[in-house]
DNA sequence: TTTTTTGTGTGAATTATTTCACCAATATAT
DNA sequence: ATATATTGGTGAAATAATTCACACAAAAAA
């Protein structure tokens, strides 16, 4: 298969929103609406979901819990993953408590800090490590997923760190530039270029 | 003018980039190695650059101060903005306190919760307001962005509130589908979404 | 049952974006 | 001073992504 990073992302959001859906009992839903819901046009869902092969067998639109079993299947959602934070400020630490990834299948089974003390103080019920356990623990555990929030600098060491111990992908809130081999899945969220994409259409606007 | 998003996202990398290059005491950077700093190539970059009309006066590269000054004044950057955060969750709290954005240019000045509890127990620098004041503080201090941090339902409201007391854009964390008149800019940053993009990722790469 | 409506599936057309190719200008080396 | 190597700027070509148009099937209405 080879869908471009466009359409993955868009049907990450779809499966989400199909999510959202069941939980609230809808049954069939158009690629309009679905369209609307993840703020895409009719067409591109539609192609999206015709290139994984996927098809209503209905002219009421698509079945909601069939739809995302199929795209669940053809993206791989559909298997619980393990994910640490490394990093444990408080961003980090916020993120090792997100309730929402627990739903959403990926559980949060490791935090790592440099700091002891802070590893002491913090309130949490998932297992904290100082970073020198790291490789250690990914390994015993068969953490796929690291997601970085440590402060500034030292993020490149964490990531080597990271891929050395067989981790998968990399999720970086930190916004340090970080290089990683192509094998390794690595996706970036930068909170102040968010901010600055949206303050850069504040005039421009008509 | 009319840029494309992609161009105004990448522009806005380029500006982090290109701080962190002043900061770092750089004077000059090619386009290739601009392209390398944040993940594009060197055609995109020159033409994105191009587009804004900032010519390189030398064939050193461009010159950092300057580029950065042109591209933040191009792109609106080059002024403060004021935030707010609504929702002190651990994640709104955390953000609260995010110090990168001060040294961006943006001054978050003010935190709502609609549980006075919570207001009452949180550490910060930052002011914090029951949401029932909401609308003042926003005109009181000219507040121009919002970032919503709100845990699961009741996003639109608070995404409404925001509106009429004159927001202009509006960056949300919470996973929920907002509608927002076209006139107000809006981002959402999906957690999950991103996880899954990951995922999805692990097998059918090579 | 027949007709009308609705909604998908998908090639083709369109539009957007990226890459290429190469000129011009400056910097560096000889 | 001259030659050589870099590097940006930019129209044109190539690629990618979106939108359109419409056939077709099912559902709903008549």
């Amino acid at each position: 298969m080879d869908l471009s990073d466009k359409t993955i992302e868009r049907i990450c959001r779809v499966f989400g929103y199909l999510d959202v859906l069941e939980k609230r009992g809808v049954d069939f839903i158009s690629s309009r609406d679905l369209a609307l819901g993840v703020g895409a046009t009719e067409y591109t869902i539609r192609k999206d979901i015709s290139l994984l092969n996927i098809t209503s067998y209905t002219r009421k639109g698509y079945k909601v819990e069939h739809l995302k079993k199929e795209l669940g299947k053809r993206l791989h959602l559909d298997q619980k993953r393990k994910a640490c934070i490394v990093g444990l400020g408080r961003l980090g630490a916020a993120l090792l408590d997100y309730e929402r990834f627990k739903e959403d299948g990926f559980e949060i089974v490791a935090g790592f800090d440099s700091n002891i003390n802070k590893l002491e103080r913090i309130r949490t019920d998932i297992e904290v490590f100082p970073v020198t356990n790291m490789e250690d623990i990914i390994k015993q555990k068969s953490i796929e997923l690291g997601i970085i929030a440590v402060p500034e600098v030292g993020a490149q060491v964490v990531v080597d760190r990271l891929i050395s111990s067989g981790i998968k992908g990399i999720l970086n809130f930190s916004n340090t530039k970080i290089i990683v081999p192509k094998n390794i899945i690595y996706l970036n969220i930068d909170f102040t270029s968010a901010l600055r994409f949206i303050a850069s259409k504040f005039i421009t606007q008509n």
